[in-house]
DNA sequence: CAAGTTTACCCT
DNA sequence: AGGGTAAA
């Protein structure tokens, strides 16, 4: 939960924007015939022809949805193009994704504060651009793809121009319309640098701003003034909120009988921090009423890199050699990524994590996180495979003698299976000049 | 037997 | 530091 602070009285203008079904896109780049034409992208998988992770438009209309198989997707839309994933060291490689994001997110970054929010997703604070332009004739300055903006509650005899030039506009919403001209500006500059549409929403906090920037997809723009908050949260289902879609959630619909964020409204802040803690509670008593106060944070490269695989069902590894196996090629993927990031941001990670999800006794379990310590991942492939092998064994010594103490050692050690790995490399920091 | 791979962040 | 949740 974000931390619950004050919102700060300062108006903002945020932008969440959204690259519409990202990997499709950076596939249809690539192979511009492609465009157009019903695709997905699936991962690499030889069992019923792989998992769909993104779905183009065109396939959505016939039916095909992320998280199909691909040979169901095939099914339901026969002249569907499935693309694979790259493969690098016999793992899906998401770095061309990663890449075409940072593109994107170069561009963005010309007219405001950039947060890196995931693969396809960028906060925008475009508050100073927006009083910049404030003081200009708007009505010279609405661009074709401006006026197309969507605005939340707009009364039905005003059009979209209109409402952005109109007179009486409060300073709050005369600041979103020219927030909304400088994104819609900058989506068509997205567009012409990299050939990626994009969606955007557009709020005065990121929480309205990532709530609408799905709400017209793909390759449009959604405004909400602040009049259109109450009745657009009213009936709003609490999971299309941010944070709300899981067990939170639940225990709020189970506990509470909230379904709707207007349901939330009736809970003074005590009684919900009360049941939920301070933290959360405060945040959801300013959530029901569309008051969100995080601040886009000032950061376009990702604060760790891992690299993970799953071995599902008779997959999992038996012996400790498929292990170090395996943690070899994770190893190599990942000395890939932080090679590439001391060479281009001269960062250097400091932490190196080994997960395990395993089977033990036949229960599945996972097995305890182990971290070397703060040691600088400068090593190389061998020395992350050697520390990480050795951070395995010993939490799998650790956890096996505890789940079955006074078994033979030899029973023990025959008894796992792990049915996946991954390595996280963190606390990345900014590399002193070295002395020459 | 089987959606997989990343990333971030809260709680204790 | 480690466990857990959530999201795309």
């Amino acid at each position: 939960m974000p931390l619950a602070r004050r919102p700060a009285s300062r108006i903002r203008v945020i932008a969440h924007v959204d690259l519409d079904c990202f990997y499709v896109q950076v596939e249809q780049r690539r192979q511009p015939q492609l465009r157009g034409k019903p695709t997905a992208v699936i991962q690499y998988n030889s069992w019923k022809g792989g998992a769909c992770i993104a779905v183009g438009y065109e396939a959505r209309k016939c039916g095909v949805k992320r998280s199909m198989r691909g040979d169901a997707a095939k099914a339901v839309c026969p002249d569907l193009n499935l693309v694979q994933v790259p493969v690098l060291h016999e793992k899906a490689d998401l770095s061309i994704y990663r890449d075409a994001g940072s593109e994107v997110v170069a561009v963005l970054s010309r007219v405001g504060k950039c947060e890196r929010a995931s693969i396809d997703e960028v906060y925008l604070d475009v508050t100073e651009a927006a009083k910049r332009l404030s003081s200009k004739d708007l009505s010279t300055l609405v661009s074709e793809e401006a006026s197309t903006s969507h605005i939340v509650g707009l009364p039905q005899e005003l059009g979209t121009k209109e409402w952005f030039c109109r007179p009486d506009a409060s300073r709050e919403d005369h600041l979103l319309a020219c927030g909304a001209i400088i994104v819609a500006d900058i989506r068509l500059a997205v567009l012409a640098e990299t050939e990626f549409t994009c969606s955007a929403g557009v709020a005065h906090n990121k929480m309205l701003a990532k709530l609408s920037s799905g709400m017209h997809k793909p390759a449009q723009q959604t405004l909400v003034p602040s009049s259109a908050v109450e009745s657009l949260l009213a009936t709003l289902p609490i999971s299309k909120i941010g944070k709300l879609g899981g067990k939170l959630g639940q225990e709020l619909e189970g506990e509470l009988g909230v379904k709707t964020v207007g349901d939330l409204l009736q809970f003074s802040e005590v009684k919900l921090q009360d049941m939920y803690g301070p933290n959360t509670g405060t945040w959801l008593w300013n959530t029901a009423r569309g008051i969100n106060g995080d601040e886009v944070q000032d950061r376009t490269l990702p604060k760790s890199h891992s690299s993970g695989k799953t071995f599902p069902g008779p997959r999992a590894l038996k012996t400790l050699e498929t292990v170090v196996y395996w943690l070899k090629e994770l190893a190599e993927t990942l000395q890939l990524r932080l090679d590439e990031d001391l060479s281009q941001n001269n960062r250097t990670a400091h932490l190196l994590t080994i997960h395990a999800s395993c089977h033990i006794e036949g229960r599945a379990t996972e097995a305890p996180k182990f971290s070397s310590k703060s040691r600088p991942l400068r090593y190389g492939v061998d020395k992350i495979v050697e520390d990480s092998r050795y951070l395995f064994e010993r939490s799998l010594h650790e956890f096996c003698s505890h789940q079955s103490a006074g078994k033979e050692q030899s029973e023990i050690t025959s008894s796992w299976a792990v049915t996946g790995l991954s390595l996280t490399a963190s606390n990345i920091m900014a590399k002193p000049m070295v002395k020459t």
